[in-house]
DNA sequence: CTGGATCCTCGAGGATACTG
DNA sequence: CAGTATCCTCGAGGATCCAG
């Protein structure tokens, strides 16, 4: 994955979603907290070292962050997403399937 | 990148955006056509492989087709994605830069 | 200018085994 | 359960040269 170093909304946003696994793992967080093994159940067919690294990043990030119980929640950061979720959600009812 | 097989919307659609330059591509093409010499020069970094690439596959997937000057133009599906960068752009003026 | 053809790099992610 | 540590694969994307 590339950086951009111009700051621009766009890019950023980009940039922090561009890959695979992170939105299916905010999408996931985003109802209710989980711990590491239903993020593992949920997240089909993704590795326990890829989740680690991903989790890891997203919390370097203040996406989320583990409380108390060991399990994961997003921050208000994190939560911010959800307008773009949603907006990917219509998309892909309206286009694709 | 991975294939999701199961249909859900967000599946569907992460499976189209999450690599780096398509939602770049859609982006620059949101306001007006160009053509690829004007669109590598926007697409700061990107080869001219990868571009010829990428406008191949967002063609065969009907996000944007050809048109009779050569410049490129998005699709209604292509145009659909707006609301998915409007997000994202809100989101990343919200809490990232 | 608009690509096609080759070769190459690099990193995301998988598989597996192991530990507290 | 919740990871950590290694090793390995595979494909996205870059660099470059060439052609219509």
């Amino acid at each position: 994955m590339k950086k951009t170093n111009h700051k621009c909304p766009i890019s950023s946003t980009i940039d922090i979603l561009s890959d695979f696994w992170t939105m299916h793992i905010v999408y996931n967080l985003q109802d209710s907290s989980k711990r590491f093994c239903d993020l593992e159940k949920s997240l089909e067919g993704i590795s326990t070292r890829t989740l680690t690294l991903k989790l890891k990043k997203l919390q370097e990030e203040k996406m989320l962050n583990k409380n108390s119980n060991g399990s994961y929640e997003l921050t208000d950061k994190g939560h911010g997403l959800k307008t773009v979720i949603d907006a990917m959600k219509q998309y892909g009812k309206k286009y694709l399937i």
